[in-house]
DNA sequence: TTAGGGTTTGACAGCGCTGTCATACTCGAT
DNA sequence: ATCGAGTATGACAGCGCTGTCAAACCCTAA
């Protein structure tokens, strides 16, 4: 029924090894001998059988995703990235996720991956945030001399491969945005204190305000935690006074931003001609809102996807890990005013 | 470094068919046996060769889910169920997106998935929808005798697997639900004409206004396209008489309820106060929404477990096809609120 | 012409496991 | 004691592919 390697080789006329070789694109066959064969196994609709591959080569062409996000849109995206990079080198994805219950302290959840990846030994990892921070998940991976890349680590990691984006410099231009569009007063929503990003987007922010020589009133800084409510409760603050508030809240996130967008609607501030908003992220929320949401755009699909590259192109192999800084987009979008000149 | 069954074996005592008879469960191993190999199993920290065992009993321990689903919730949900159900019973899920240019004419959709599984040979196939109902994907599947399961197909399957929900009655409960709040005035907002859901709420709609001998006003029905937009059109039409509107709208999912919610606060209408608003799906916005959405918990989830078990449960094997209605959950929040008595 | 080096090809073993079938062992009934 | 019918175990081949290594071939330079 469905053809192996030896029925290719018998109608080609060569042997099983010669077929193998023009299948993996090996060198030293000669031009005709890898027409004939490639035509035979067109016609035949040959296609490997990876397990059998795999336990001759010892490799398993599968790469796993291990997360433990609680956003499914996160990782939704990093997987599509990293299932088209796999197709494109004829791996395939496995997503592992970590039982939430699972989800204690360290050392538990590198047991729990340890666990994993000895039942199903794959040809390497990705790691999502917040696992890509876990030193312990880090070291047993290394440990076991599975290969693997970070997916947005906080932390400056050296010599070991990753792929992040500058979160710093997405604010930066943000604001550099705002203040190009003419504000000069204007309100930041911090995220949640315990997330790396906070930090972050909150130093791109002064920097940008401190380039334009700007001044940060520190009311005009809220702390929020980058919920829906932290960014009503934020935007209550800053728009407390109706004579006088920021003409543009930078949120930390969109989910605030919609917060605060829904707030400037509820005291009938108009969005955006008597205020800006602006979030990060840009979630399928930033496009339900009304107005839309002027947002970052984070290179999602493109981590996923150089994730997988790194990790099993032949090209990229034996190159030194090093992290891989993605670009961001900012998106603009109605609730941040491009004014007419 | 990594154990073998041989190794397994030879510390054992015993042969390499007795170890694999052990670890596969299988009947007619001597007690004692059974515990010294399971011993050293566990001390080696043994785990089986995937590939092997695949390439061994031609399985290959994989299940695919294909979707072309643009709602990454969904997926994710889908996914979800499936991946705890591969994890119980060994297998692992391997997430087969058709890519969006793919997506053309149902003939070239179907020739993409023999495609994809033609490259890799998987134990079962799950086809979420808008795919379970291609007929020409299910034919190619037939064709290839790869087990799969339909999920929630809009006809009626016969001989097939399948996993759904009753969207009738699930529409009929909250309308039940909503008329034993008091409100005798309900205004609908149907879904996009196209999609098979659709008929399937307002038929349920209309039955529940039926069974409690209420009148269904043409102009208190509404086409909408489940798109938040058309729901913000649906609501102007619906509340335009600020003095005699329905007391309660029913939408056919989240995103027009929330476009509903957003006309009556623009309106001044207090929700749910002077109006109760529920939607359908309990996708996230629901409970980002001010107040949060009553709606209908679809069995997502369940649905991608479910259609794993039938696959690989070998219990369920060899039991006829079947399609299996899961149950719904109605989320009561505080868009409808419950009178107190 | 021949040696030497590169190129092209094939034979064969074996990856780690399971299916098949044969063998050995156990125990109650004769 | 003897037979039969399980029950328990093992020997062995082979799943479809690749790695290794040897063989055959082709060409150029001496």
């Amino acid at each position: 029924m469905k053809a192996t390697i030896t029925d290719v080789a018998k109608i080609a006329g060569v042997s099983m090894k010669t077929v193998s070789r023009v299948l993996n694109n090996e060198p030293n066959v000669a031009a005709k001998t890898r027409e004939k064969v490639l035509a035979v196994a067109a016609e035949l609709r040959y296609s490997p059988n990876l397990a059998a591959k795999g336990l001759a080569s010892s490799k398993s062409y599968l790469v796993a995703l291990v997360y433990d996000n609680p956003s499914p849109y996160y990782i939704a995206k990093i997987q599509a990235g990293a299932i088209d990079a796999c197709r494109k080198f004829g791996y395939h994805l496995v997503p592992e996720p970590l039982q939430l219950p699972d989800v204690g302290d360290e050392e538990s959840q590198a047991e729990t991956v340890r666990h994993l990846l000895h039942r199903l030994p794959v040809d390497g990892v990705i790691l999502t945030p917040p696992l890509s921070d876990s030193a312990s998940t880090i070291k047993a991976l290394e440990d076991m001399k599975i290969p693997f890349v970070l997916v947005a680590p906080s932390g400056q990691e050296n010599g070991i491969n990753a792929v992040k984006m500058d979160d710093v410099q997405a604010a930066r231009e943000m604001t550099k945005f705002l203040i190009d569009q003419g504000h000069k007063s204007i309100g930041f929503i911090k995220g949640h204190p315990e997330h790396s990003a906070t930090a972050l987007r909150y130093e791109g922010f002064r920097d940008a305000m401190a380039n334009a020589k700007l001044t940060v009133h520190s009311h005009d800084v809220i702390q929020g935690d980058f919920s829906f409510r932290s960014g009503v409760n934020a935007a209550e603050a800053l728009l407390a006074d109706r004579n006088s508030h920021p003409t543009a809240i930078f949120a930390s996130n969109d989910d605030m931003a919609a917060g605060v967008v829904s707030v400037a609607s509820r005291l009938g501030i108009i969005v955006p001609d008597e205020l800006s908003v602006c979030g990060f992220d840009d979630t399928p929320l930033a496009k339900i809102l009304f107005p839309q949401l002027t947002t970052v755009q984070q290179p999602i699909y493109e981590m996923g996807y150089h994730a997988v590259k790194t990790l099993v192109d032949p090209t990229q192999k034996s190159k030194p890990a090093e992290t891989r800084n993605l670009d961001f987009k900012l998106v603009v979008r109605d609730s941040a005013l491009i004014k007419s000149t």
